[in-house]
DNA sequence: TGTACATCAGTGAACGCGCGTTCACTGATGTAC
DNA sequence: TGTACATCAGTGAACGCGCGTTCACTGATGTAC
């Protein structure tokens, strides 16, 4: 029997998905007052009222509900964004990079403007940490002693990147970004040095769609910078180091979020 | 008796103090393979050919252990930055504040110009984080759960910003730093809103010293930007989200200093 | 200077607990003819 | 449609391990007179 959705599905199938959500949804549960790697087996099946050998049967050990959980999270972290930031914006034929930094008001690109977008990418990965702190722990806090993540986590883990990243090649697209380092009156300290050049290029290349414009590595560079600093700042808050001083931290969260928009060169 | 610096102390008492060394540096060396709620008193009085109960005469209880590691992290990084930054800058006179932000090109405070001493704050803390990857994730990674910070790490947390501002002080009291938002064309996004402008008003009245210059509120909400920067890269590189991209990040960590002192508006 | 007593460091056994994983098993669900 | 067999989910007991903390104890170090 070839299933097609659901429909399909032995009432066994349907039972086995139905507990392995379930199994996750409880580790996840606990995740928030064990951490990462106090995560039971034992205590997840007696919450849910099974032996712990049994969930041998859905995972085949502890490590391996963890991955899944890895997983998980990367996932949801980057629907989020992918959601926040809304459909592919303007989908510029393969010739469409000379724009020049200096356009019109209005961007094309998607529903809102490049700007609004990365903006909204931004808010979307701080409410999702917020929303899920244990989880955004798990795959941004500190690495689980012992745990190697396996190389299914890699995909997963590029979501958000890729997200952030299809913003700014939109942004290059229409012209909403400019290329130029941010107008900085000293001429050296903007500059991209050899190393980063070179890791920046070949990232961008590595990046790049079939055909549309590249993102410049200037440009990408300084999207590296701003992206360390939304994290750095989520952590911070989440983790405690701005009790005191600028909490609640919504409204520092929306000022740097605005800065750093501009120090990327969003218009 | 009592005991000035070390002469004066009893065997029994040196003794104690080299114990106690002993078992934190040991405690330190097991966070790296089991992480900070692996930690585990009997292994540490393992490795040290003593009965677990023994360490309870110097620690009453595991947590404890783990305040005084975290303690012990929190004054080593500071007095990393705090030796990177040297001495205090210009000791201006009450009166020091109306350099205007035009200044000369050298600029007096203490051996380095302040945008050299910024620089050298931001690499001593990578380089003391790097050095130490496990105490780094013990204060500023996940949070160990179950564990709650005492008052005590308050003020020893304190230590790095404080190191940070005090360069942010010299430099305002010496002009090295242009007060104005750094030069983005739209007029909107640099400046200060509400709420940010009230709480780096407040933190910065705070930290003011009795006598001389303030930093001014846009000036310490940039610096606390590009903070939350440094830390969002450094947790990047040692967590492992630069893999197969940035790494290693030695250009890249340079790069975002220089972008990010101009940020903040050192000259 | 020497003795009597108090303080302290370290021992070893024990309490009570939780963990991941394996294994032989029972009973239900699915499949092939 | 019904039967025989294979697959799978969940059980319960067990293995071997480690943990934090307490407690009565021995012997060494320090202190007061």
């Amino acid at each position: 029997v070839v299933s097609v959705r659901n429909a399909g599905l032995t009432a066994r199938e349907r039972a086995r998905a139905e507990l392995t959500r379930e199994i996750k949804e409880e580790a996840r549960r606990q995740l928030a007052t064990s951490g990462a790697d106090g995560l039971s087996l034992r205590a997840v099946a007696r919450s849910l009222g099974m032996v712990s050998s049994a969930l041998y049967r859905y995972f085949p050990s502890r490590d391996d509900l963890l991955t899944a959980l890895i997983i998980d999270a990367y996932n949801a972290a980057g629907s989020a964004v992918k959601a926040a930031i809304g459909p592919a914006g303007a989908e510029v034929g393969p010739a469409g990079a000379e724009v020049g930094p200096a356009g019109a008001e209005v961007g094309p690109a998607g529903a809102d403007g490049a700007r609004a977008r990365w903006g909204a990418a931004c808010r979307s990965v701080r409410g999702w940490a917020l929303a899920h702190p244990h989880e955004y722990a798990l795959i941004y806090g500190s690495p689980i002693p012992g745990y190697r993540a396996p190389s299914e986590t890699v995909e997963p883990a590029s979501r958000v990147p890729l997200a952030l990243i299809a913003v700014l090649r939109d942004a290059v697209a229409t012209g909403e970004i400019t290329d130029a380092p941010p107008p900085s009156d000293a001429p050296a300290p903007g500059a991209l040095a050899g190393p980063v050049a070179e890791q920046a290029a070949a990232l961008a290349s590595a990046i790049a769609p079939p055909e549309g414009p590249d993102v410049p590595p200037d440009v990408l560079v300084r999207a590296v910078i701003a992206w360390t600093q939304l994290f750095g700042m989520i952590s911070f808050e989440l983790f405690g180091q701005f009790v005191g001083s600028f909490e609640p931290a919504d409204a520092l969260f929306e000022h740097a979020i605005a800065q750093m928009a501009s120090f990327v060169g969003f218009r």
